[in-house]
DNA sequence: CTGAAAGCGCTTACAG
DNA sequence: CTGAAAGCGCTTACAG
């Protein structure tokens, strides 16, 4: 065994260091985990949406990038390394599980929607440390798991976002929804009506829109939106709907945002190069991954469970494609 | 050992599977591979180019995510997981090096700019099998190395970017080239001269501006540029620094395309929402990515070397930020 | 304090 | 054909 202990006298620590560095030795990695040292890697996986609609089949989320190379980043600072995968099918998570239990990693995040599996269940269950960003529903609180849950403040941005909108003077402002399934769909929709609320505005069930999160989405609600309705502005659940609903809008013969204000959700990276640049909530997917690495890291150092439940803090970022109502 | 001998009674074999399935037993990773079992991780390293000009810095580099959206596809499909390495300072090729000495890998994906690192050399050397995109420095070919080059076809995608300028019309064609010690930089210069010289308009020192590939980079040089000229036709050797570059039209107070032709290279995601979008060359990730990973995954399993050097063709894709010009 | 042995969980070559 | 043993390269607990 090669270790620095204290004890040896620099004379023999530096024979022995310099035939290592003469046959270029470096510790069999497979050797010392099986020997019981945890190994260094940690799995992200990224659950994928996918939608053909476009033509073109989107095969990443737009916000994964981001997030990932914040986790890269952190997870190395830390000494770990990360495993990426992208789930797209169901037999995916059998692979996941395997991966667990085979001690390929010591620990893992996912991202975006989770169906709740029962491969997860079982990771969770069978004690490994997992953490959930964006979770769609609640984990049961056992006492054997140890996960933990990262989200942004959904309703916060949502609320935010809607009273920005309320305070430029509009009062007819539509809201085109995520997949409804998902909790950041349910909270983003809590926000909105809480902004209404407050600014006296009734609730018109007509005004909100299912969508799924995705460009298509966003365009094919914003048509649907404008056939019955006349919004003076939108805001989408995410910035890949709000792409969608420009879109909406130019064939529609709206401009942005002189007839119509938009206002999305996430500030990926295309919103700030759009037509008009998109005013929006910005998560801050740095900030979720270095929590989710350093969570998860400590957990598994510590070989302690977690199961807190951080909400990221989210802020508006105003560009231009929000007008104030004059009238 | 748990394997699907063919001798074994019908029964037998149930039963064995059903204790199998009932204690949830996965074999131990670490220790197959410890007794000769080859692992199935791939490394993905992704050479960083950081920028800070713009405010934010910019964590990874606009192409990686489809890129290895692809890698990461095409290795589940042949039962690899990636390990997604960000390289973004010289201390992390000896974090690589060891990765691959101590075994956690079975081999390597590089891609982006490559200083021509010791580290690397090492791993080449030691017959490691590793693959490298978009690669600079021509390899020597080493008896005993086993690496491959993917590059996509630079030369013919600056041709035909210039080329389709030429025939809207421009003569007076300016380039923003990219790190002058990247091969794709030589190269992408190169197609662009082989064009005009085709046209006949001679080729004019001032015309061609370095950059950096980033855009910042594209911004300033174009500055630079209209300080001393004033060409009709501008082709970037990256779609982010034709972003830089519409940017500093516009300060300029020149439109696009009306008073200035932009075309780009790469066709990443942001540059269909450009205002205008933008025309480009589309580089093949995906086409990229399973060349890297089927050639690397034949190489491991065969244990075999391998050596040639793959040049993935390249397409325009024509959008709104060029225009004929009507004289 | 130190050095030799046991053991991690597999695979493979080898006796029976 | 089958089952027991050796060995992969480490770490850790244990004799000396």
């Amino acid at each position: 065994m090669v270790n620095n202990y204290s004890n040896v006298p620099d004379e023999t620590r530096e024979k022995v260091r310099s035939v290592i560095e003469k046959y270029n030795y470096v510790p069999h990695a497979s050797a010392r985990t099986l020997a019981g040292f945890q190994n260094k890697i940690i799995g992200l996986f990224m659950i994928d949406r996918k939608s053909d609609t476009a033509g073109k089949k989107v095969s990443m989320s737009t916000y994964f990038s981001p997030f990932m190379s914040g986790v890269i980043d952190e997870a190395n600072k830390n000494g770990y390394y990360v495993l990426a995968y992208a789930v797209n099918k169901p037999s995916d998570y059998s692979n996941i599980k395997e991966i667990f239990f085979n001690q390929t990693i010591s620990g893992g995040i996912f991202i975006g929607q989770q169906s709740d599996d029962a491969n997860i269940r079982q990771i969770i269950k069978s004690g490994y440390k997992v953490v959930f960003v964006d979770k769609d529903i609640e984990l049961e609180s056992d006492s054997s798991s140890k996960s933990l849950i990262v989200n942004a403040d959904n309703v916060d941005g949502a609320y935010k976002a809607t009273k920005y909108l309320i305070q430029l003077g509009h009062t007819s402002i539509a809201h085109i929804a995520g997949y409804m399934k998902q909790l950041s769909t349910i909270e983003r929709i809590e926000g909105y009506k809480k902004a209404l609320l407050e600014a006296g505005i009734p609730f018109n069930h007509d005004l909100v829109i299912k969508g799924n999160f995705m460009q298509d989405g966003g365009y094919f609600a914003t048509m649907k939106l404008f056939q019955k309705e006349k919004p003076t502005a939108i805001f989408y659940a995410s910035d890949s709907m709000a792409v969608g609903g420009i879109q909406a809008a130019q064939e529609l013969g709206l401009k942005v945002p002189e007839d119509l204000s938009i206002i999305g959700f996430d500030d990926i990276e295309i919103s700030s190069y759009l037509n008009p640049p998109l005013t929006t909530i910005r998560m801050d997917f740095s900030e979720m991954a270095s929590i989710s690495v350093n969570s998860l890291v400590s957990s598994i150092e510590s070989d302690s469970g977690f199961s807190a439940h951080y909400i990221v803090p989210v802020e508006l970022v105003e560009r231009k494609s929000c007008l104030k109502l004059s009238k």
